[in-house]
RNA sequence: GCCCUGGUGGCGGAAUCGGUAGACGCGCCGGACUUAAAAUCCGGUUGGGCUCAAACCCAGUGCCAGUUCAAGUCUGGCCCAGGGCACCA
């Protein structure tokens, strides 16, 4: 054996022993049970960040361990690589898309291999690959045999950064989640997946989702957003057959309406606006639309209004009362129109203070007694007044019967609303997965027939067109026949946020050389559920969600059976350094090939996994790493010293015939098994499983350094300790554990061996510290034999010299004994 | 503004059920080895009091109350930090 641990000796060799001898590859076919371990794939950026390092780490640990305990382990890994950068990397350097993400693939799949990661190279998938695509494409169809896609003309969110439009759930506080941009409104006709189809059975599912932080459930559930409330029909006064329905969650508080608000670009505004009033108000309704996103959105900002001069009836009271239209009605949620009930209702009381409109209470305060003006809106349940017959309802109950009485007499009903909204697909760029759909002048739309998929991308483009997607540029690509008329016609040149390829991934893994089908349903079922899914929170919303959704449409379209992709999920912390996120920018980035060069994967796999719980967020550490070095090198030197002394085959003796230092060798042995395997099994605290490897080390180091020679009972028990402590770091430090392994006599792979049992009574020690406190104070502390009867120790501390110094002269009020724990003695 | 999470030494963090607060590591200090240094091995390291030293005592888990024989852990109120949502009617 080496005097020195050398990691870059020794890593690239397994690494190669590991691939010859395709130890991760994953039978379809097993006697074992099935886990699934997956990673959130990465886009092919370039290289790997630390970020990487961290989530892969985490899941290949899970994957190992899960390996050992006995079952048939999937960990695959793939490639996430349709996406913006490639192609204005494409537009920077001339290079074409494809040779970029490839080339960028290569050397992160290298970097991956240098990690020593656990998987399946067999399954590795590419989204940007026709052979995969090809199946994007195809359940897209799948959507819309569904009816579950459609196209609209619709007011949508551009991103001039980006130049091309966004689903609501990338727009991150009216800037574009990529790029940071400010988001622009722009009406287009796009295609959209009716993901709101699913908006109960999204929110319904995720009380299923018992394995989920439950922050990731809450933020989902706050996305879907759910409300309970009523649409009301008010009828304008001037006109005779238009009504204005508006919807409500309030309609406790329908007689405190003292006017009516419609958005800016409601649709039947023309027809509401009094002719004396026209230009004002068009010159307000253009003056809103040319506002940005954020500045629209903003809470700060005044809101505004201007009055149309028509009116609306009230249904329940019939009181006449000012039609509006103001910037902080959202035309988009619920009719685009609200009812204004100033003294309930935040916004309402500043729209009304600021235009002077009235201010009528229809909810009083129970708490409150005097009668004094609201200085702000009461926006709590109460007690109704001023509201004809329902005056002293409780507004709870008042909310029932409104919508009651506004049913029977057909001026409204009651309604759920979501906050979600369909999914925007279309984007206008190149480097994505066509929308597989023809336009025929004959037969309209016209989707692609299957036998002609997968609908490539051409290649012969202007990268640099704006506005619209290079793809259209191709005349190869755009001019195509009709499959129904066979005559002339046009493809769509769109291709598919991304966010598909990604909803649907996990699936392909399952059977990714399918040239068949998407992929066999029977392994799907088998397969699936992920066991655990390690990943960003960043992806709360919106990856998780779509996947969410896609399973969901895949069930009832017969191709899967179940609900749920993940079963479980991890979100791990970000990687930062000196307290902030790593970035270029700031210039606080380490670089993972530079420690992999220096220390060596297992140093790093150590380090990352060590210094904070995994959902929690890790400084990144110089001299951390450092102290992980050297806890390597301190593991080989251990090993290398007792080297001779040890016995791969040792014989478990009997613990009853040891002599004392053994015994306790042995106990140390079974309980540094049984604190790490739980540390892992629970919640994945490989913190503490570490800090646990490192107690053990520490013990046996001391049980070495007080040997001079070696019996054989000591190296058998040394023997079974440090094999032990080799196999329970194995799933950590894959590379030095199989050195070992094999310098001390292993043959084929210890990751293909089994996790080591334990005895629970021989993790127990035989005496235990017992503390005696008075009167809640530790004052003593005994050492007794584990199991002591509560009067025993009872004796033993009344008996103890320091205790009779406390008690004495007292009188014994009352004592309290935890077995193996601690005795109270309360003392007057 | 609303919702969530968290606050423990110089630092990262431990502490199943309420039962020895500070495991393990980093850093720092000391000892051994060495001509010397590095590396290594061993020991110390919450603050304060007392002491030559030890023993011992007091205080201590963001702040203030409470429950309990016993609170980092439970309850109520507050302060601070981080995250999410944000004119969703």
């Amino acid at each position: 054996m080496r005097e020195q641990y050398i990691p870059q000796e020794i890593e690239r060799k397994w690494q190669k022993f590991w691939e010859e001898n395709n130890i991760y590859h994953t039978p379809n076919e097993s006697d074992k049970p099935k886990y699934y371990a997956l990673s959130m794939f990465p886009y092919p950026s370039g290289r790997l960040h630390m970020g990487h390092v961290r989530n892969y780490t985490i899941t290949d640990v899970i994957a190992r361990f899960k390996k050992l305990k006995g079952f048939n382990v999937l960990h695959p890994m793939g490639w996430d690589s349709f996406g913006l950068p490639a192609e204005n990397a494409a537009i920077q350097s001339g290079r074409n898309p494809a040779d970029w993400t490839l080339s960028n693939i290569d050397y992160m799949r290298d970097q991956l291999k240098t990690l020593g990661l656990s998987y399946d190279w067999n399954r590795e998938i590419a989204t940007c690959k026709p052979d995969y695509y090809k199946w994007t494409q195809w359940l897209f169809l799948e959507f819309y045999k569904a009816g579950l896609a459609y196209k609209k003309e619709a007011g949508v969110n551009w991103c001039p950064g980006c130049a091309t439009v966004l689903a609501n759930e990338q727009v991150e506080e009216g800037l574009c989640w990529r790029c940071s941009d400010t988001v622009e409104k722009k009406k287009l006709s796009q295609w959209f997946l009716k993901i709101t189809d699913y908006a109960e059975q999204l929110l319904q599912d995720l009380d299923k989702l018992q394995g989920w932080p439950e922050k990731v459930k809450l933020m989902q559930k706050n996305w879907i957003g759910k409300s309970y409330g009523t649409v009301l029909k008010f009828k304008v006064a001037e006109l005779d057959n238009i009504e204005i329905p508006v919807f409500t969650t309030r309609p406790d508080t329908v007689f405190g309406v003292t006017y009516l608000a419609i958005a800016p670009e409601y649709p039947l505004i023309d027809q509401l606006i009094t002719e004396e009033n026209k230009d004002k108000v068009y010159d307000y309704v253009e003056n809103a639309k040319r506002m940005s996103e954020i500045d629209r959105a903003s809470t700060e900002r005044e809101k505004t209004g201007i009055p149309l001069g028509t009116h609306v009836i009230n249904p329940l009271n019939g009181q006449k009362v000012p039609l509006w239209t103001g910037d902080y009605v959202l035309v988009e949620y619920g009719t685009g129109a609200v009812m204004g009930v100033p003294a309930h209702d935040v916004r309402d009381f500043d729209f009304a203070k600021k235009y002077e409109l009235p201010i009528v209470e229809v909810i009083k305060d129970p708490n409150k007694k005097e009668e004094a003006p609201l200085s702000e809106a009461y926006i709590e349940p109460g007690i109704m007044v001023n509201s004809g017959e329902f005056t002293d309802l409780e507004s709870e109950i008042g909310k029932q019967k409104i919508t009651q009485w506004a049913e029977q007499n057909d001026v409204g009903y009651g309604q759920v609303q979501y906050r979600l909204r369909d999914w925007l697909i279309s984007r206008q760029r190149y480097w994505g997965a066509p929308i597989p759909i023809i336009y025929c002048d004959e037969c309209g739309i016209v989707p692609v027939p299957d036998d002609q998929l997968p609908v490539l991308l051409p290649e012969d483009v202007d990268f640099k067109v704006q506005g619209k997607s290079p793809i259209a540029t191709s005349q190869t690509f755009v001019n195509t026949t009709c499959p129904k008329c066979n005559k002339p016609a046009k493809r769509e040149t769109d291709t598919m946020d991304t966010f598909i390829c990604s909803s649907w991934y996990y699936l392909r893994y399952i059977d990714p050389q399918n040239d068949q089908k998407v992929f066999n349903s029977n392994l799907v079922n088998h397969w699936m559920n992920v066991d655990q899914y390690v990943g960003g929170v960043e992806h709360a919303i919106l990856h998780l969600l779509y996947s969410r959704f896609f399973v969901k449409v895949l069930r009832d379209r017969g191709l899967l059976n179940f609900d749920e992709p993940f079963e479980n999920l991890l979100t791990q912390g970000m990687v930062l350094k000196d307290g902030a996120k790593m970035s270029k920018s700031k210039g606080n980035t380490v670089d993972p090939d530079e420690i992999f060069q220096n220390y060596g994967a297992d140093t790093a796999r150590l380090f990352i996994l060590s210094d904070s719980p995994p959902e929690r967020d890790l400084d990144w550490s110089d001299t951390g790493v450092e102290g992980c070095y050297k806890f390597l090198h301190r593991v080989w030197r251990l090993v290398k010293n007792t080297h001779e002394n040890l016995i791969f085959n040792y014989q478990d003796l009997n613990p009853a015939s040891l002599a004392k230092e053994n015994s306790d060798l042995l106990r140390e042995t079974h309980k540094a098994v049984k604190r790490i395997t739980l540390d892992i099994s629970n919640e994945f605290q490989f913190n503490t499983a570490v800090s646990k490897c490192r107690e053990f080390v520490n013990y046996i180091y001391d049980y070495v350094n007080k040997k001079e020679t070696y019996s054989d009972e000591d190296k058998n028990v040394l023997s079974k300790a440090i094999l032990t402590l080799i196999k329970l770091m194995s799933p950590i430090v894959p590379h030095m554990a199989e050195e070992i392994w094999h310098e001390l006599g292993g043959e084929g792979s210890i990751h293909l061996t089994n996790w080591p049992e334990y005895d629970d009574s021989l993790a127990i020690s035989e005496e235990i510290p017992i503390i005696v406190q008075i009167n809640g104070k530790v004052r003593e502390k005994l050492t007794m034999p584990v199991n002591s009867t509560n009067e025993n120790i009872e004796a033993t501390a009344k008996a103890n010299p320091k205790v009779q110094s406390y008690i004495q002269d007292k009188q014994i009020v009352k004592v309290i004994v935890v077995p193996n724990r601690l005795i109270n003695i309360v003392v007057k």
